[in-house]
DNA sequence: TGTACATCAGTGAACGCGCGTTCACTGATGTAC
DNA sequence: TGTACATCAGTGAACGCGCGTTCACTGATGTAC
């Protein structure tokens, strides 16, 4: 609509975003300020203020982002993983690892409560429905109905728990020690067959056979 | 030795290192820098200089003292827990855990290897050691027997090394997502119930029963 | 349809700040003879 | 044992840099009448 020329923007928000999280995937978070992000824009280093506040208001728009990406590639790696539920688990893990690998820097500062301080009792939608997809999995292992996104807060049985909690923590835990090079003490790197054995593995403790 | 009014300090490495250690725990990575160490060590802010060269290399210093901490915890925990396999597991968890609720800012650092930069073909002692722990652990869960600190890097069969993998994303998944406050979505915090029960679970799974 | 005016989005110069680094120095220690 | 000298550890003033913030501004858009 408005031209490129033009004195306003038209959707400054998102080229700075966009701009935001080219700084954030090349130089790291060590060299993520304002003015990066602004000269990145092709705007004038004080035009971020109008949108974002402050770094850290840039960062939290950030890290939903990333969960958004998070949770596209969750739903694409179960889309193509099938009904059999060792292959769903291993799906899941598959997508979590690779992400991190993908967007490490994003991997990084989404789950830094120090910076980016959501209300986790009120998490951004994206938060939420990547919960609520790896919820899902673990419901569909058990064999249960799976649960819609505004109910992915509600309390749970503590079975159910316990499960969602071996389940995230295996697929977490792999993708921050893969992404941080400590695997490579004990396995070659960005081979997924260790993931995939641990993977299906769970799978079965879940399902109890 | 040396009188604390003297010109020359006797070991202002170590207590450059302590100072350190409390601008990390207090101020946080934001503010970790070399003049701050300095003031907090109460000496002139190009002292830091001759003993570690720039702030990456103090901030490796500081995560190799988190090694030493985890590793004491482990084997402090592992000590209480007796022979019983399943309390081991929990123990290692435990200690892993609390580690990380202790030292958040050096868990933070320790596996940040854009920042830390460990050659982990060679890694420094402290993280030998810890990795010899969690492994021996897993040793004991399978009935082998445990395993020297020097013979912790070399090869493993494809089987030790998935339930290395299965333990260690566990505690290590859980740490990170309890630390950064994830978990009080699915659970309170400060709680261990879970934490034991899945590691139980997993004590079972090794054990093969 | 035209005009006036308020509001909004972005600019650019200027500022103060803390940082890392450089550099000439000073005081203490160790060693040669 | 004493003296000279090299080396080492720490100092403090000075510098340039990029940062966030402030502030008066300018250009475009929306609305009232």
């Amino acid at each position: 609509m408005t031209p490129k020329t033009a004195y306003h923007h038209g959707d400054l928000r998102k080229a700075l975003l966009d701009a935001a999280d080219k700084v954030l995937q090349t130089q790291g978070l060590q060299g993520f300020t304002l003015r990066a992000c602004a000269r990145a824009a092709g705007v004038s280093h004080t035009a971020p203020k109008h949108h974002f506040g402050d770094v850290r208001g840039l960062l939290r728009a950030l890290a939903e982002r990333g969960f958004e990406h998070l949770v596209e590639r969750l739903r694409m790696e179960l889309s193509l993983a099938g009904t059999q539920l060792e292959a769903q688990m291993f799906a899941t893990a598959k997508a979590y690892v690779e992400f991190a690998q993908t967007y490490p820097e994003h991997f990084r500062i989404m789950f830094r409560s120090d910076l980016i301080d959501f209300d986790m009792q009120a998490p951004p939608d994206a938060v939420l429905e990547t919960f609520t997809e790896l919820t899902n999995v673990i419901l569909r292992q058990r064999g249960d109905a799976p649960i819609a996104v505004q109910d992915v807060i509600a309390d749970k049985p503590a079975a159910l728990v316990n499960d969602i909690i071996l389940g995230w923590c295996h697929v977490h835990g792999y993708a921050h020690l893969a992404l941080e090079g400590q695997l490579t003490m004990i396995a070659e790197d960005g081979q997924l067959g260790h993931l995939e054995q641990s993977a299906r593995r769970l799978s079965q403790l879940i399902q109890g056979l």
